[in-house]
DNA sequence: CTGAAAGCGCTTACAG
DNA sequence: CTGAAAGCGCTTACAG
C-alpha cells in the first residue's frame, strides 16, 4: 500500500499543498471552507502527516528528552511517569534515557537527542557534567535541571529542585518537637549537590537550636557494605544518640535493617527520619517519616519551565519547591 | 550556530556526500582508509547523522515503542530500564507509554506511535485489547507482548512469559519441602491473563500433591482495603493455613502488614511467598520468598524477538520464561 | 571502489 | 487569502 502524502490530499481537496499543510498545522489565514474541506478529505483518506518529513523542513520537533540517573530507580521512574502523562497531554513525545551518575552517557545521550532533533531537554545532572550541559546548549536546546543544581548561570538552564534549608529544617524541627535532640545524619561520600546541601544546612541549623555539640555526619564509604552501616548504628546508639536524618531515601531502609539486625527499637531506641522514600517507607514496619520533593511537583513545573523557555523564549529560572513532611512511626513521640 | 552535516564531513574528508553516508551506516565495499578518514572527520567535528533525514529518504526508522501498565510500577521500569540499555545498544530510541491497564490509552498510544512512524512495539497487555493490537497490526506494525498473553494468533505478534505452570510448581514444591503443606492464595480479582493461569495450576499442583482438600484462593474484592486483608488473614490462621501463595507482588507486602497487625510471626504462624517483588521483598523483616521473572531476561528475549520479526521477517513466536526462586526468610522451615 | 544527482514529504518564504 | 517552488539532510540507484 502505498502511503498517502500531503500531495493526495491536496490534489484530493483541490487546493495546493501548502495550503493543506497550514490547514495540518492549524496556521492562521485559511478560509473556513478550505478547512473544512481539507479536514474530510484527510479523515476519509485516514491521513497522517510524516512527522519525520515535517521535522527534517522545519526543525521544530514536538519531542523532548530526559535524562535520569535510573529509570529503574523508584523516585525516578515517579518523576518519569508524571513527565508522560504531561507531554502527552500537551501533544509532545518523551524520550528517556538513564545516565547511572555517569558524564560520558549524559554526554552521548545528549548527541542521540540532537541526532534526533530535539531541543528540549528535562536533566537530573550528575557530579561535574556542566560541560555536558554546555555542548546541548551549543546544539541549541533548552535545558531544565531538575532535583539537582549545578555550577554555572546560564539563560538556556533553568533549575527546578527542592528548598533543601526548609527541608533539613522542617525535619529537624519535627524531631525536636517529638523529643528527640541528639540528632546524627548519616549519608553517603558521593559529591552530589543535594547531599553537600543537605549536610551544610544540617550543621548550620543544629548550631542555629543550639544543638551543635551533637553534630555530627557519619560518612559511609561503601553503601553496599552493610557491616559498615551496622558499625555506625552501634557506635552512635552507645553514644547516646536519639534520631538519625537521612538525606539519602534508599539509605534509610538499610539502616532500618541495621537497627533491627542488633535488637534495638524504632523510635524507641533511635528514630529515623528519611528523605523521598515513598511507599518503601510506608511498607516497612514501622513506616519511616519523611521529607518529600513532590515528584509530581518536580515534573510539571520542570515541563512547564522548558515549555516557557522553548516557545516563549523565556530565560531559564531557579525554581525552589516547597518540601512536605510526611509523618510515620519511626519518629513517634516517645511518652 | 550552523548544523554540521554530512556536507561539511564530506568536504572535511576529501570525499563525497555518498561515500560518507556508507561509512556512517557501515555499508559493505568502502575501503578501510576512507573509513577511518572519514571516522575520524566525524569524531572530531562531533557529528551526528539527522535522523529525520534518514527516516524521510530511507523509510526506516530504529525506534520501537514500549507500552506497560506503569512506567512508575518498580517492576515494569525494571524492564523498562532494561528495554532501554538494549536498545540504546543496538541504536535504536524507545518511546515509553503507560497504559494504566486501559484499553483506550493502548489505543491512543498505538496511534501517537504509528504517526511517529514506529513500526515495532514491546507491550503489556491489559484485558480484552486483541482489537487493538489488530490495529497495531494494520498500521504494518510488529508486536511482542511481554508478561501477558492473549488470546489471538497472529505471524505479526510474539509472546515472552513465564512459565506459570512451572513457576506455581517451583512455590509449592519450596513450600511443601520446609514442611508447609497446608497452602491457600490469596490474590484479587483482575481478570489478567498471568493470575488466571496462577489460580488454574495452583488448583492443579495442589491436587496433584495429595493436597486437594486444601485449595482455596481468598480473592480481594478491592485492594485498597487493609480491613479485607486482615479479615482474611485472621480467618486463614484460624483456620490452621500454614501458608500463603501470593501472585501478585505488591499483595503479598499488605499481607505482611495484616500478618505483623496480627501480631503473628513469619514464617512461625504463617509462611508467604510472592511473585516479583524485587528490592521491596528484600527490604521487608523477614525478607519474602519469591518466583521471579527476570525482568532482563524479558527485556532482552522481548527486544531480540521484535528485531528478527521486524528485520528478519521472522513470525512471532511464544517463549516461555524460566521462573527463578529467590529463597528468603518468610519461607524458613521450621524445626 | 567512488562521485554526482535525484528525491523522500513536508514547511515556508515569496510572489500574486 | 492562495499557489508555485525552494530546500531541510540524508540515502540510493546510477554511471564511471
Amino acid at each position: 500500500m502505498k502511503k498517502t502524502t500531503i500531495k493526495d490530499i491536496a490534489k484530493e481537496a483541490g487546493v495546493s499543498v501548502g495550503l493543506a499543510s497550514m490547514v495540518f498545522n492549524g496556521k492562521p489565514g485559511v478560509s473556513q471552507k478550505n478547512i473544512e474541506k481539507v479536514m474530510a478529505v484527510m479523515k476519509k483518506m485516514n491521513y497522517t502527516p510524516n512527522k519525520a518529513a515535517a521535522v527534517l523542513r522545519s526543525g521544530v520537533k514536538k519531542t523532548i528528552g530526559v535524562i535520569t540517573p535510573d529509570l529503574a530507580n523508584h523516585y525516578f521512574s515517579d518523576i518519569s511517569r508524571h513527565i508522560e502523562n504531561i507531554a502527552y497531554e500537551n501533544g509532545y513525545t518523551v524520550l528517556f534515557g538513564s545516565s547511572d551518575e555517569r558524564r560520558d552517557k549524559i554526554s552521548s545521550l545528549i548527541d542521540t537527542f540532537n541526532a534526533d532533533g530535539i531541543k528540549g531537554i528535562l536533566l537530573t545532572p550528575c557530579e561535574d557534567c556542566e560541560g555536558d550541559i554546555m555542548k546541548a546548549i551549543r546544539y541549541g536546546m533548552k535545558v531544565v535541571l531538575m532535583n539537582r543544581c549545578l555550577k554555572m548561570e546560564n539563560e538556556n538552564v533553568g533549575t527546578v529542585m527542592l528548598d533543601n534549608e526548609k527541608a533539613i529544617r522542617t525535619a529537624i524541627d519535627h524531631l525536636i518537637e517529638n523529643g528527640y535532640s541528639r540528632i546524627e545524619m548519616i549519608t553517603n561520600n558521593e559529591k552530589l549537590s543535594t547531599l553537600n546541601s543537605r549536610m551544610d544546612f544540617y550543621k548550620k541549623i543544629m548550631e542555629e537550636k543550639g544543638l551543635g555539640k551533637y553534630i555530627r555526619i557519619n560518612l559511609l564509604k561503601d553503601i553496599e557494605k552493610e557491616e559498615e552501616v551496622d558499625e555506625i548504628v552501634r557506635l552512635a546508639y552507645k553514644r547516646g544518640t536519639e534520631a538519625f536524618l537521612i538525606p539519602r531515601g534508599y539509605l534509610a531502609l538499610y539502616v532500618c535493617k541495621s537497627i533491627k539486625k542488633l535488637g534495638l527499637r524504632i523510635p524507641e531506641d533511635i528514630a529515623i527520619i528519611g528523605c523521598d522514600g515513598g511507599q518503601s517507607y510506608r511498607i516497612m514496619t514501622p513506616t519511616v517519616s519523611e521529607i518529600r520533593q513532590s515528584p509530581r511537583e518536580t515534573a510539571e513545573e520542570s515541563f512547564t519551565m522548558l515549555m516557557n523557555m522553548m516557545k516563549g523564549d523565556a530565560p531559564g529560572e531557579r525554581l525552589l519547591l516547597e518540601p512536605s513532611l510526611v509523618i510515620g512511626d519511626s519518629t513517634k513521640k516517645i511518652i
